[in-house]
DNA sequence: ATCGTTGCGTTATGCTATAACGTATGGCGT
DNA sequence: ACGCCATACGTTATAGCATAACGCAACGAT
């Protein structure tokens, strides 16, 4: 599920890619930082540097509210569509999704007052189905 | 207990605001400790648990995209609705707007995959009308 | 009175992110 | 080949954002 051709990685990025897909949740740079020590990896800047060219790719996406990472869900079209994430708080699991409803109404009130967006974020916080239901 | 009315704020609480509300745009609560030191501020804690506070009355937002504050532009109607804002990254300005067909799109969503949401943030980076036109 | 709650002040610490330096590599035109 | 430039990399240091943990003070309720 991971590894389609993209432009091709660096050793680095391909590295912090993996890291993320292998993760079961979003991971801090600290935390990709401390699961590739024993690839080489000694400071945040491997890790930045490696992140800044994958959200680029539309290959990673930053989750704003809890200064994290994932690996995109659809690699595939990266359809640079605005996209939603609900983060579990609890198991921290994320689901990813877009709706097209929503990019309108955005954008038509962008529209309505001449602003340009570059980026768009959603994101919903809360607790997924099954954290939900154990309280 | 949620009512309408929030407590009489502090003075440290009273003091944050209004370093927000006399602020042209968003202010990181570094930024607003140092507005506060002739006003006897002399650390961090002091500014983070007075918004924090603040943030719970509604009269504060939080833009998670920019780790930033700012007073909330409708106090009175403090509305729990979700708001979604449009930040400049040019001259920094706000705009904070909601809108119902959004929430009830992210509401459906979380209702068919049984997510029970805590706090939705919605954020448009981009730049507005004057400062696109400048470049 | 004493207990619990809330806010406050201070010090120390942790987490997140970038600046600034130098080195290495690879493509490309001449 | 050569110089040139762009990109990636490694390292150290620093900036920026946020909280832990201690203790004290004010106040209201039992």
């Amino acid at each position: 599920m991971a590894g389609t051709a993209h432009p091709e990685l660096t050793r680095n990025q391909a590295l912090v890619l993996k890291a993320l897909d292998s993760a079961e949740g979003p991971l801090g740079a600290y935390a990709i930082l401390d699961r590739l020590r024993d690839k080489g990896f000694r400071a945040p800047l491997q890790v930045y540097r490696a992140l800044d060219k994958l959200l680029e790719f539309g290959l990673v996406h930053r989750l704003e509210s809890i200064n994290a990472f994932v690996a995109c869900a659809h690699p595939e079209c990266h359809a640079h569509a605005t996209i939603a994430f609900a983060i579990c708080d609890k198991c921290g699991r994320v689901s990813e999704f877009g709706d097209e409803d929503v990019e309108d109404r955005l954008g038509t009130w962008a529209k309505e007052h001449k602003f340009k967006p570059t980026k768009t974020t959603i994101e919903i916080r809360g607790f997924c189905e099954k954290c939900a239901s154990e309280g």
